[in-house]
RNA sequence: GCCGGCGUAGCUCAGUCGGUAGAGCAGCUGAUUCGUAAUCAGCAGGUCAGCGGUUCAAUUCCGCUCGCCGGCUCCA
């Protein structure tokens, strides 16, 4: 007799041991249908699981998002199944389920996307037959003789130490796996492989390299659909393709990983930094600025000669060994040890855009998303420990301020000390306890990576959310307690004595670079006014028309906007297109009624078109809505 | 850096089972003068990524180099 309580707090006894399955079917055919694993006692488990105890059972439906991950997993064991029919050879690693799909590592000969459709017919018919998936329990020595063929299975069960061993079996198919799965194999309606690449056993170069197969799945084929269309609109607003299409910045041979602005990414590039400005003035920051490139003994000192050599790019000068800086920050220690400073000056919030070069490995190179040169919106804050809390808050403030100005969202995640680090436990935990309590004080909630932190201190990363629901981490804000001692940096205190510093590094865009390419997918290309590389584009009707549009030109840009004439001998309509394709954001059609009248036709990107709208109604509209930077395209709403 | 794929006109792409290349768009010239997403015609445009090898002959086959794309963090 064992007695079963449900989330809701209901109960119910079964006599013998139920199985998962029993219980569900017990509350309802439908609802057993629907289920696709079970939690006892917190605690993750199979349908076919018997319940031997009393407990607390928790019934994952394909409604939950735990199923998700249960249905990528037995989709990675599906692949794998459809792979050793394929491939006679291939040896089986391991095949976790990842966020939006699972991928399967096996060291097989090389295959290529080609060979996709094959492995997914075979994966139908695996489907199709329903094996019933089912777990054993066996013991080490018995999974060693199962698997005495297997070497990465061999080695991983030797590092199995005290867990109960179990594998999972479906039709003729077996393997090593801690579980839960699905019911049977017929769950796996909607899959698809999506690429394949090499990957080293373990991660490690040194060892196998093996292909890594990746595939999504899905319980219905419509929800597939979605996450594919998801992927094609990702695919639409790519920044490297609209970079060249929208003439904003390129990449040549020449200088790989190292961008080049055009003129109309300049244009946004400085719309960013002069709001960059306005608001970290308004802050209290003030903007410094360090050499590019400084002498080999800084970076011994800063301490990344010893850790960061690799990614710097080194020269030699009247035999003088100098790197081009990887960071800002020991350049900005140098300008605050330049000379003493009281405890009244705290905090210095010393900003710095600072170009930076990093080697990063060839093949990670991508677009502007990781690049070799970028440029860093870079802060150094020197304080006093009474002020952590005040100064990490006001960054929040700041953070929030900016990233809403773009309509991005965001959260933010604690990572603590790590298990190699320097620093006292005692500094550690003021410091700790200082960003937590800004977070608290901010109020939002925030997840907490225990052991993620700097070796040098304790960090609070912003992840933001673009206008398709992707994350990215922008934000960081450092404490360093390496930096302020390796500088000597100190301050004099009220006491008359000499006190180290507490510093912090913070970036909001982060790499400038980077944030712009985001930006780029955000808006898929279609600016708001105030950051579009040209506000407005004149389209005179006909080649009658053109002076007149060219003397409203030139009076346009006496009135601070950006804009541009096209006095081609096209039509109307294929001006319009072309201004269409490149995104403008207001296109201004000249014709007789508006040299006539003085008034203009403005056409938005979305195809509506307001005529007879006074000059002065027009750049009163502009002027709004570029200085107050609204975040929509929409200059006739507010 | 490693694995796999790719590199043909400014862009998107076709093509050559080895006999030195073709379309659309963009550009230029001319005609057209047009009211809200492509007017028409003509012209021009290429060391087929680079270097080397095989061959009577290489853009094509082979090797190397460079660059680009997808991965290389997710742990039975």
């Amino acid at each position: 007799m064992v007695n079963i309580t449900f989330p809701d707090k209901t109960k119910k006894s079964f006599e013998n041991n139920p199985t998962g399955f029993d219980v569900a079917k017990s509350i309802s055919e439908g609802f057993a249908r629907n289920c696709v694993a079970m939690e006892i006692d917190a605690k993750p488990a199979d349908l076919s699981s018997k319940i031997q105890h009393d407990a607390n059972v928790r019934f994952i439906t394909t409604n939950d998002s735990e199923a998700l991950h249960i249905l990528h997993h037995t989709a990675a064991h599906v692949m794998a199944q459809a792979i050793l029919r394929l491939y006679k050879d291939a040896k089986l690693t391991i095949g976790p389920a990842i966020e939006n799909g699972f991928y399967y590592d096996i060291d097989m000969e090389s295959i290529s996307e080609e060979d996709f459709s094959k492995i997914e017919v075979e994966m139908k018919k695996i489907v199709k037959a329903r094996y019933p998936i089912k777990r054993r329990v066996v013991s080490k020595s018995e999974a060693q003789v199962l698997y005495k063929d297997e070497p990465y299975k061999l080695e991983m069960i030797s590092e199995l130490n005290g867990q109960e061993i179990s594998f999972y079996d479906q039709g003729e198919f077996t393997d090593l796996c801690r579980g839960p799965h699905l019911p049977d194999t017929g769950f796996v309606k909607a899959f698809k492989l999506t690429k394949v690449s090499g990957a080293y056993w373990r991660a490690d170069q040194n060892r196998q390299q093996l292909q890594r197969l990746y595939g999504t799945a899905f319980f219905s084929k419509k929800e597939l659909d979605k996450y594919l269309n998801f992927l094609e609109e990702a695919r639409k607003r790519d920044h490297r393709k609209l970079g060249s299409a929208l003439d904003l910045f390129s990449f040549h041979d020449e200088a790989p990983g190292m961008p080049f602005f055009h003129a109309r990414g300049m244009e946004l590039w400085n719309e960013l930094l002069t709001y960059w400005r306005e608001e970290h003035c308004a802050a209290g920051y003030v903007e410094t600025k360090t050499p590019i490139m400084l002498h080999k003994s800084l970076w011994e000192r800063s301490g990344h000669w010893e850790n960061y050599r690799e990614n710097m790019y080194t020269t030699v000068v009247d035999d003088t060994e100098y790197a081009i800086k990887p960071m800002n920050c020991p350049g900005g220690m140098l300008l605050y040890g330049m000379r003493p400073h009281s405890y009244k000056e705290l905090p210095i919030r010393a900003a710095e855009i600072g170009m930076v070069h990093r080697h990063e490995l060839s093949g990670v190179l991508s677009g502007l998303f990781r690049v070799r040169a970028f440029h860093q919106d870079d802060a150094h804050i020197f304080m006093r420990p009474d002020q952590i809390q005040q100064e990490i808050l006001g960054i929040l403030q700041l953070v929030e301020r900016i990233y809403s100005t773009f309509g991005l969202t965001f959260h933010l995640e604690l990572s603590t000390r790590p298990d190699k680090s320097i620093g006292s436990d005692q500094q550690w935990e003021m410091a700790t306890k200082g960003l937590r309590s800004a977070l608290d004080e901010y109020g939002n909630d925030y997840k907490i990576n225990e052991g993620d932190g700097a070796f040098y201190g304790p960090k609070i990363d912003v992840h933001i959310k673009d206008a398709i629901g992707r994350t990215w981490q922008c934000g960081t804000i450092q404490l360093d307690m390496s930096l302020p001692e390796r500088f000597n940096l100190h301050y004099i205190g009220q006491d008359n004595e000499r006190h180290r510093p507490i510093m912090i590094h913070r970036v909001i865009f982060g790499s400038i670079e980077r944030f712009f390419g985001i930006l780029v997918e955000h808006f898929a290309g279609k600016f708001p006014l105030w950051l579009a590389p040209v506000h407005a584009i004149l389209l005179p009707i006909n080649d009658e028309l053109a002076n007149y549009a060219s003397e409203l030109k030139v009076m346009m840009q006496k009135q601070g906007l950006r804009i541009e004439l096209d006095d081609r001998s096209e039509s109307l309509k294929k001006k319009i297109r072309d201004a269409q394709l490149n995104q403008i954001p207001l296109m201004l059609t000249i014709g007789e009624k508006e040299r006539e009248n003085g008034t203009l036709a403005i056409r938005t990107l979305d195809g509506t078109v307001k005529y007879g709208i006074s000059h002065e109604e027009f750049f009163n509209r502009v002027h709004i809505h570029v200085r107050l930077r609204k975040p929509h395209l929409d200059i006739f709403s507010d």
